[in-house]
RNA sequence: GCGGAUAUGGUGUAAUUGGUAGCCACGUCAGACUUAGGAUCUGAUGCCGAGAGGCGUGGGGGUUCGAGUCCCUUUAUCCGCACCA
C-alpha cells in the first residue's frame, strides 16, 4: 500500500472533528497545562508558510504534554479587530465586520489542514461583543481603580475621595500624572467637574491632555510601540506631536513591578532585556537650584550628583512651562524665534539631527548650591519635556551632549573627575577620583555619588528620585473598528456605564471614514452619546489568554473555578515584535485583575519561546537585455543582462519549469532560453516573504504536494526554532522520503500490513532507546530539528524492522510531529483509541549500556582518545595510560569507578 | 553611541557542554533497476594533494595534555534602544 497522504490526512482531520478528540475540559485530577500560540490577525493574504512555524512547534509540544499525562489546553482565536480591515473598508465600502469574518474563514480552512490539536470550541474573536464585553469591563474596572504606592496595588477610587474628604492630598503616596497639592477644605470646595478633573490625575484609565503621536495619514493618534524613527509601524507614515485629550492606561504605575517579575519568568534573556529597556528605570536625585532674583526653584533630575561641582549651565526643554516666565525682556525675541523653529522640525527630523547643536539663552541665571556660581538658563532641544522634569543640569566637563553645547555657546568646563582630557572631549565614565569639588575631592565616583545624595537631602536640596522611561499608554484611537469605550459624557464630565450595560456595541456604520470636522467615524451615528473613539490593537489581546480558560462564561471574564485550574500560561510561542507591545500591556493588565483578585497569578505568561522570522527565498531569471531571450545563470557573464524576479512555484531546486514560465505571464509566452546542460538555473536571494518578490509559498501548496505531515516536520527540520532563516522547498524531498521509508516499514512487498511479534534484538532495543531519549530531551528543550534529525538516523539503523515491539513505540514517539500518518498506522495496528491517548514511550536506560568506555589516554606521550577499556577496569588500570595532570589526578582521586554508564561509547555517568 | 545575538563544507545544519569537527538532510558525482523518471535502492562527497600527508569552525592572540566550545582582542551581519540627563 502506497502512503497516500491526501486520504490519510482528510481522514484523520474528519475524525478529530466528529469525535471531538482534541476538546478539552477542567479535570482537577489531572496537572493541567497551558500551551497558547500569540493569535493572529486574520489578514487579507492568507496564511504564508511563516505563519505556521511557531503554531507546528506548539502543537509538537502540546501533543507530547498530553502523551505526558498532561490535561493540555490550547486554544486559538483571532485578533480580529485592527487597522487593515478598516483601511480596506474606506477603500471600497466592504464593512470591515464582513471582510474579517471572510478572512476568519480563510485562516481556519488554512489552518486545519496543518493538522493542529486545538480546542476549537474555545475560539475566542476579540470584535466579537460577547468578547469585548469583558474588554470594557477591564476597562471599567481600571477607571475605577487608583494605585496606591503604599499598598502597592490597585485601590479603589473611593478610598481616595475618603482621604481627600478627611485629610486632602496630605497622606496621599499614589500614581499620578501631576503631583497636586490640596487640603480636604479645598476638596469639599470644588465642583463636581473640578473633582473628577482631580480624580482623573489618579485614574488608571484616565483622560488627559497630553502630548501625543498623532498620524495625519491615518487619522489617529498611536502609543510609542507603535511608532518607530518618527513614522508608524503599520503603514510607514510620519507621525508628529501634538497635543490632544486622549484616554490613557497608567501603566507606568506599574514599572518597578513589571520589572521585578521578569527575573522570574523563564523568558530569554534578549527579550528581558528590550522590556528592561523599555522600561528604563535610573536611579538619580531630585535636585532644586535657586534661580537669580525669584522664589522659584528649578527642579532638575540628575544620576551624577557627584558632578554638582562642574555645573556650568542649566537648559530647559522647549515645551518646559517656566520658559515664557525665566526669559527677560531683551532674550524675548530670540527665544520664541527658537521655539517656532524646533515646533517645526518633525520628529524624525530632529531624530536625523542628534548632532547638530542648537539653543538659545533665556537670560535667566540659576545659582549653582555647592558652588554658589551663577550659571545661565538655556533653552535647548536636546533635552526632552518627557523625561524627568525637562530640565537639567549641564556638566559639560562629564556629558558629550552638554559639552558638545558647551563648545558651541563658548561656555565653562570644570573638570571634576579626573581621567579625561576635556581639552578633547568630555569624560563620562563613572570612575575616578573627585577633583575641584570641595568636600568630595579625592573620594572615588561611586563613593561620591552616594556622599552626595545624602548632602543633597541634608541641606533640604532634594531626594533620591527612581525614573522612568516608561510612558502611560495611550488608549484612544480616533477608528471605527475597534471596541467603543463605555463611556459617555455629561459636559464634560465622562460617566462610565454600569457592569450591567455592557457590552456597548459598535453600531453599524457605512462610511468609515472620519466627519468633515476631523472627528472619528463614531461620530457619523445618529443619538450616540458615548465616545467616539475606540480603543486600540492591544485592548482586545491583553487578557485574552484568560478568556480562553472559560470562554462562554457570560457573568464573568473567566470564573474562578477555571482560573485556579488553568491559572497562566505554561508555553507562550510568538514573535518578539511584540516584546515593548501587546506583551508589556498583558502583563500590566494581568497584574491589575491580579490585585483585584479576579486572577490567581501575577504573571500571565511562564515561559516564552520566541520563533524566529521566516524570509522569503527569491528566484531570478535572466533576460539577455533587448531580447525575450533567457540565460542560465552559470552562462550569464557571457550577456548583458537584466535580472527578474520569476515565481518561486515555478522553480524546483532551482532549476525553472520552462513550460509553466511560458505560461506563466503573457509576455514571455514565447520566451527562448540557452541552457546548460539542457536545464535553466535560476539564480536566487534571500529576502522578505512578500507578494511582490515572488517568492510567497502558501501553505496549502506544500500540504497539496506533500502533505501536512511532510510540511510539519520539514519546518522543524530547516532549523533552530528561535533563529531567524529562509523558507528553502529545495530539501523537502528528504524529509517525505523519511515518511514514506517510515510507512514502508509496516508493509511488505506485497503491499500487506506485515507487523510481526517477533522479539527485537539487543542492537534493535538500542537503536530504539536511544532514539526515545533524544526525542525526548529534543522536545523538553524545543530542539525539534534535531528530533526530527534522531528519526532519521533510527529508520537508518533499523533498516528494514517489521518488528511490533519496535515499531509501535516509535510511531507513539512520532505521532506529535506527524500525528496523521501515526494514527493512521496505530489504527491499522488493531488500536481503538487515538494515538493522542497513548502514554509517550520510556526509555529503559538499560539499552544504552554499553561494555567499554573510553578516556583520553596518553599514547606515546600524545594525548589519544581511542583506547577502549572494559567496564570493569579498575582506576589503577586506566591510570597507567594517564598523563599525569591534575585533571587527570582529580578525576581518579577517590573515584575509582564502580559502575560507568556510558551511552555508545560516551561515559554520562560514574556511579560511585 | 549603548545593549543583545550570531559567525562551522556548495546549502540548511549537528557536535553528548572542554574530548576523534562536519551527525541528519539538500545538492553534486558514480552505479543498480527501469521504455522512461521529478520513482526507488547502493556507494562517494570539508579543502589542498596523484599519494604519503597537510590544512580546516570569520581574523589575531591566550589558557589547556586537548578549544567550534573558556578568556582577551578584532571584523562582519542581524536585532533592540537611542539627545533618557
Amino acid at each position: 500500500m502506497e502512503y497516500d497522504f491526501k486520504e490519510i490526512e482528510s481522514k484523520w482531520q474528519r475524525r478529530w472533528k466528529e469525535n471531538g478528540t482534541y476538546h478539552v475540559e477542567t479535570d482537577p485530577s489531572r496537572p493541567k497545562y497551558y500551551v497558547l500560540d500569540m493569535f493572529p490577525y486574520p489578514s487579507g493574504a492568507g496564511l504564508h508558510v511563516g505563519h505556521p512555524l511557531g503554531y507546528i512547534a506548539s502543537d509538537i509540544y502540546s501533543r507530547y504534554k498530553r502523551c505526558c499525562g498532561f490535561n493540555v489546553l490550547h486554544p486559538m482565536g483571532y485578533d480580529a479587530f485592527g487597522l487593515p480591515a478598516e483601511q480596506y473598508a474606506i477603500q471600497t465600502g466592504q464593512h470591515p465586520a464582513v471582510t474579517t469574518e471572510q478572512n476568519i474563514a480563510r485562516y481556519r480552512e488554512q489552518l486545519d489542514k496543518i493538522g493542529f490539536c486545538f480546542d476549537w470550541d474555545r475560539e475566542v474573536r476579540t470584535c466579537d461583543p460577547a468578547y469585548y464585553k469583558w474588554t470594557q469591563w477591564a476597562f471599567l474596572k481600571m477607571f475605577a481603580h487608583y494605585y496606591d504606592n503604599r499598598t502597592q496595588q490597585a485601590e479603589p477610587i473611593e478610598k481616595l475621595v475618603a482621604e481627600f474628604e478627611k485629610n486632602g492630598t496630605a497622606d496621599i503616596d499614589a500614581a499620578c500624572t501631576t503631583k497636586l497639592d490640596f487640603t480636604a477644605a479645598e476638596w469639599a470646595a470644588k465642583s463636581e467637574a473640578e473633582k473628577e478633573q482631580v480624580l482623573q490625575n489618579y485614574r488608571l484609565a484616565f483622560r488627559a491632555d497630553t502630548m501625543v503621536n498623532w498620524c495625519p495619514k491615518l487619522g489617529t493618534v498611536l502609543a510609542n510601540d507603535e511608532v518607530k524613527d518618527g513614522l508608524s509601524v503599520r503603514g510607514g507614515y510620519p507621525v508628529v506631536q501634538k497635543r490632544m485629550k486622549q484616554w490613557l492606561l497608567r501603566v507606568t504605575a506599574y514599572a518597578q513591578r513589571m520589572l521585578d517579575g521578569l527575573d522570574d519568568l523563564e523568558w530569554s534573556e534578549s527579550l528581558k532585556e528590550i522590556q528592561r529597556n523599555w522600561i528604563g528605570r535610573s536611579v538619580g536625585a531630585q535636585v532644586f537650584f535657586d534661580i537669580d532674583g525669584s522664589d522659584r526653584k528649578l527642579e532638575i533630575f540628575t544620576t551624577r550628583p557627584d558632578t554638582i561641582f562642574g555645573v556650568t549651565f542649566m537648559v530647559i526643554a522647549p515645551e518646559h512651562e517656566w520658559v515664557g516666565e525665566l526669559t527677560t525682556a531683551e532674550n524675548e525675541k530670540a527665544v520664541e524665534e527658537y521655539i517656532e523653529q524646533t515646533k517645526k522640525r518633525s520628529e524624525r527630523e530632529r531624530i536625523a539631527e542628534t548632532k547638530r547643536v542648537s539653543g538659545v539663552a533665556t537670560g535667566s541665571y540659576a545659582v549653582n548650591p555647592f558652588t554658589g556660581k551663577h550659571i545661565p538658563i538655556y533653552v535647548s532641544d536636546y533635552v526632552l519635556a518627557g523625561y524627568g522634569t525637562g530640565a537639567i543640569m549641564a556638566v559639560p566637563a562629564h556629558d558629550s551632549r552638554d559639552y558638545a553645547f558647551a563648545r558651541h555657546f563658548g561656555l565653562e568646563i570644570i573638570p571634576v573627575v579626573a581621567g579625561g582630557d576635556i581639552e578633547k572631549e568630555s569624560y563620562d565614565a563613572k570612575e575616578g577620583k573627585m577633583i575641584n569639588s570641595g568636600f568630595l575631592d579625592g573620594k572615588d565616583v561611586k563613593e561620591a555619588i552616594a556622599l552626595m545624595f545624602d548632602e543633597v537631602e541634608k541641606r533640604g536640596l532634594g531626594k533620591r528620585l527612581v525614573n522612568y522611561r516608561l510612558r502611560d499608554a495611550i488608549f484612544s484611537r480616533q477608528r471605527y473598528w475597534g471596541e467603543p469605550f463605555p463611556i459617555r459624557y455629561d459636559g464634560d464630565i465622562a460617566r462610565p456605564l454600569d457592569e450591567s450595560e455592557l457590552p456597548l456595541e459598535l453600531p453599524a456604520i457605512s462610511e468609515f471614514k472620519p466627519t468633515e470636522q476631523g472627528e472619528p467615524p463614531l461620530a457619523r451615528v445618529e443619538g450616540w452619546q458615548y465616545e467616539t473613539s475606540t480603543m486600540p490593537g492591544f485592548a482586545g489581546s491583553s487578557a485574552y489568554y484568560l478568556r480562553y480558560m472559560d470562554p462562554h462564561n457570560d457573568k464573568a471574564l473567566v470564573s474562578k473555578e477555571a482560573d485556579e485550574y488553568w491559572r497562566n500560561v505554561d508555553l507562550y510561542v510568538g514573535g518578539i515584535e511584540h516584546a515593548t507591545g501587546h506583551l508589556m500591556y498583558s502583563r500590566f493588565w494581568n497584574m491589575f485583575l491580579y490585585d483585584l483578585g479576579y486572577v490567581c497569578e501575577a504573571e500571565p505568561f511562564r515561559k516564552l519561546v520566541n520563533q524566529g522570522m521566516i524570509q522569503g527565498r527569491s528566484n531570478f531569471v535572466y533576460r539577455v537585455v533587448g531580447t525575450n531571450k533567457f540565460v542560465s545563470l552559470g552562462l550569464r557573464k557571457e550577456y548583458e543582462t537584466q535580472e527578474i524576479h520569476v515565481d518561486v512555484n515555478i522553480v524546483k531546486n532551482d532549476i525553472l519549469d520552462l513550460d509553466a514560465f511560458r505560461a506563466w505571464r503573457p509576455e514571455f509566452a514565447d520566451a527562448e532560453f540557452i541552457l546548460e546542460d539542457g536545464r535553466y538555473v535560476c539564480g536566487w536571494a534571500i529576502e522578505k516573504m512578500s507578494k511582490s518578490m515572488y517568492n510567497v509559498v502558501n501553505p496549502d501548496y506544500i500540504v497539496e504536494q506533500y502533505g501536512a505531515d511532510t510540511l510539519r516536520m520539514y519546518e522543524m527540520f530547516l532549523g533552530p526554532l528561535e533563529q531567524s532563516k529562509p523558507w528553502d522547498t529545495n530539501g523537502i524531498d528528504g524529509v517525505h522520503k523519511f515518511l514514506r521509508k517510515f510507512w514502508r516499514l509496516c508493509f511488505d512487498r506485497e503491499g500487506n500490513f506485515a507487523l510481526n511479534d517477533e522479539a527485537p534484538t539487543e542492537k534493535e532495543l538500542k537503536t530504539l532507546h536511544k532514539t526515545i531519549k533524544k526525542v525526548r530531551e529534543d522536545i523538553e528543550n524545543f530542539s525539534f530539528n534535531t528530533s526530527v534529525a534522531a528519526f532519521m538516523i533510527c529508520l537508518n539503523e533499523l533498516g528494514e524492522c517489521r518488528k511490533r515491539g519496535i515499531v509501535e513505540p516509535l510511531t507513539v514517539l512520532i505521532a506529535p510531529f506527524a500525528p496523521h500518518i501515526a494514527e493512521e498506522l496505530w489504527s491499522l495496528e488493531g488500536h481503538t483509541t487515538s494515538v493522542c491517548d497513548a502514554r509517550y514511550p520510556e526509555y529503559d536506560e538499560k539499552y544504552l549500556v554499553e561494555s567499554t568506555f573510553e578516556y583520553p589516554v596518553s599514547v606515546n606521550g600524545k594525548m589519544r582518545f581511542k583506547k577502549q577499556y572494559p567496564l570493569t577496569a579498575t582506576a589503577a588500570e586506566i591510570s597507567a595510560d594517564i598523563v599525569a595532570t591534575d585533571e587527570a589526578q582529580k578525576w581518579l582521586e577517590g573515584a575509582a569507578p564502580k559502575k560507568i554508564i556510558v551511552v555508545v561509547g560516551k561515559i554520562i555517568n560514574i556511579v560511585k
